[in-house]
RNA sequence: GACCCCGUAGCUCAACCGGAUAGAGCAUCCGCCUUCUAAGCGGACGGUUGCAGGUUCGAGUCCUGCCGGGGUCGCCA
């Protein structure tokens, strides 16, 4: 089972290696000239340079080689060195046919499936999701899927941020804030015995009614902001922090309510967002694994004294600029946030093992992934290309910056999916769309083309470049947008509903009309955009291919009458519609994309 | 200052190891609903690919320089 492009690929290589020349020069790509042809092969320029011969001469004899290919209608020699090839009516039909019958709708696994680990989305304790997130967020979430239908183990992680000085901070705010909880919780130190579970449940008690997310939120910018301006207040959240880590019992207890309460909070917002994570690890998972760590690079000599600091040098002969150390243990004697990827990077190691890690994570942070990626390597951690940043731009506001809100704060994650979901209600309003279904129904689907806005907005465009963030244009129905994705998706729905009521039963494809070509064409191209985007971890290709699927089968649509066809034409015609339909479902499910049943 | 990314139609973006006539969407204009969701489809208009050189039969793509924008440059993550 493969597309068109990879057979035809495979047959002008045969030709090319009976030419005595290296089959990739018969590679085939989507015809540049859709008037000429369906693909093109442009080898024989390539090797005839390489082998010192005449393009046109080489094309010739490697077209006549194909000349008698009952899957080509036509063999072409054109410009200075172009083989054009035709697909026939009855290889095209029968590649539509195998798709259609197809449950992964023409989507081929890799050969060799591979683990690997997505490191995306990166919520952190105490603070609500703001659209920063977004991105990795959405992309990870694309990138996770993508791997998966293409073979892979995957597994996603969310990569939890629930370590280090902001918790020592929410301690003691919380701690000033609460007497009563810092008089439970202070005194116990080191020694749980005679902690009873119903202490235990006491305290939870006592914890959720007084602190929930919206509180931690308020109180961890504050807090922050403090510690910023007064060393004291910073001391003591530093000492809180260092009494964390080394275990101190009641500050463990808080702790805990922090990172629960944010975990369930958060998991219900991604969830609403179609991201859903396989592995809430964060960094406290890897706090026991610092120090024999630490130690381990000291003995492998790794480990070298520097102002104060311990870092590991990983600069290399030849770098263009200065690759800066990594800060392992700082001068206070405290882990860094490198010591903390480096460790996951070896917890990884011994518990996943993935083949390969990505690391969604905005494009700022190279830098810093170059620096740790380097450490992990020269510790024995992981093999050169075994991680990746697979790096974003920024969505910005209209004045070209990073995305602020009108008073110049941060937009939180779900107060961007509330203004856009109201936008959508408002545009299924205007359109008459909707009118139909129950409320729940309603607010159902506004929430989903709310999703695929958002989405679609963001994965359309290649992930290193940033992008203006605008509401009315990404709203809306007409053009490259998800609305309009899922309105043909939905029409597709509608019309096989209605088959389906009328005893119109789909049949085998037989390929005539130049619209039918055109699905059939777009339908074997998913499998390229597919592999395009897994190779180059950008899933803008498959939003590319979902787009100009939806627009071919709506050309489709608008050409060939389906429902009053004569039955042997309707049927074929509804096997068409049904496997652009799931084609176009599995692109978007990619894309993290749901669509509705009626609009 | 050093290094990285970007600069393509009025606007927002594509362009598959260097290939034919650089493609979409929006906006503007012209057509098409007694027919399956017209929020659709067809067509037109729109380009010195930032500038200047170079390599090549061939450059948006590779190399050099310059201009403009963004980012990064160890003890916050």
């Amino acid at each position: 089972m493969s597309d068109l492009r990879s057979v035809l690929g495979e047959a002008l290589g045969e030709a090319f290696a009976r030419a005595g020349l290296a089959a990739s020069f018969g590679r085939v790509t989507a015809s540049d000239r859709p008037d000429l042809a369906d693909f093109q092969c442009n080898g024989a320029l390539a090797a005839a340079k390489a082998a010192g011969r005449n393009p046109r001469e080489l094309g010739q004899q490697v077209a006549d080689a194909l000349a008698s290919d009952s899957r080509l209608e036509a063999v072409a020699l054109a410009g200075p060195g172009f083989i054009n090839l035709k697909v026939s009516t009855g290889a095209l039909s029968a590649r539509a046919a195998e798709i259609a019958a197809d449950p992964r709708a023409g989507a081929a696994l890799v050969d060799a499936p591979r683990r690997v680990l997505i490191d995306y989305g990166g919520p952190n304790v105490a603070k609500a999701m703001h659209v920063g997130h977004l991105r990795s967020s959405i992309i990870g979430e694309a990138v996770k899927r993508l791997y998966r239908l293409r073979g892979d183990e995957v597994i996603g992680d969310a990569h939890f941020g629930d370590w280090g000085f902001q918790m020592g901070l929410l301690i003691i705010a919380v701690f000033d804030e609460h007497p009563d909880i810092a008089a439970r919780l202070g005194p116990l130190e080191t020694d749980p015995a005679g902690f009873s579970d119903a202490d235990r449940a006491a305290v939870d008690a006592l914890l959720s009614a007084k602190i929930g997310l919206d509180d931690l939120d308020r109180l961890y910018p504050a807090a922050a902001a403090r510690a910023k301006a007064e060393p004291p207040y910073r001391d003591r959240a530093r000492r809180a922090t260092a009494e964390l880590q080394e275990g101190r019992f009641g500050y463990r207890l808080l702790w805990r309510h922090f990172h629960d309460v944010t975990r369930a909070a958060l998991e219900r917002d991604f969830h609403a967002l179609g991201v859903d994570f396989d592995s809430w690890k964060g960094e406290s998972d890897v706090n026991d694994l610092i120090g024999p760590m630490v130690e381990a690079l000291r003995k492998k000599g790794l480990l070298v004294a520097d102002e104060g600091a311990q870092i590991v040098r990983v600069a290399r002969e030849g770098d263009k600029r200065e690759v800066p150390p990594l800060l392992v243990v700082s001068s206070e004697g405290s882990a860094m946030y490198g010591t903390t990827d480096l460790a996951t990077i070896l917890d990884r190691r011994h518990t996943f093992d993935p083949a390969l890690a990505l690391y969604v994570v905005d494009q700022r942070q190279a830098d810093h992934f170059e620096t740790v990626f380097r450490a992990a390597e020269l510790a024995g951690y992981a093999r050169a290309g075994e991680l990746e940043h697979v790096g974003f731009g920024t969505m910005n506001g209209p004045d070209g910056k990073p995305f602020k809100t009108r008073e110049g704060g941060i937009l939180k994650l779900r107060d961007l999916i509330e203004m856009t979901t109201a936008k959508a209600r408002e545009r299924l309003h205007e359109a008459g769309l909707g009118g139909a279904l129950e409320p729940q129904a309603f607010e159902d689907t506004a929430l989903k083309v709310a999703v695929a806005t958002l989405k679609f907005a963001d994965l359309s465009n290649f992930r290193g470049t940033s992008y203006v963030f605008d509401l009315e244009r990404f709203s809306s129905f007409e053009g490259k947008t998800g609305p309009y994705l899922l309105y043909q998706a939905v029409r597709v729905k509608s019309l096989l509903r209605k088959a389906e009521e009328d005893g119109a039963a789909p049949g085998p494809i037989a390929i005539a009309e130049p619209a039918e070509r055109e699905l059939a064409l777009a339908l074997d191209g998913f499998e390229h955009a597919l592999a395009e985007a897994y190779e180059k971890k950008a899933p803008h290709f498959v939003a590319e291919h979902a787009y100009r699927l939806a627009q071919t089968f709506s050309k489709f649509y608008a050409a060939c009458p389906i429902l009053t066809a004569p039955q042997a034409v309707r049927g074929s015609r509804l096997t068409l519609a049904a496997a652009a339909l799931r084609q176009l479902q599995t692109a978007l499910d990619v894309l993290g994309i749901a669509t509705p049943e009626r609009m």
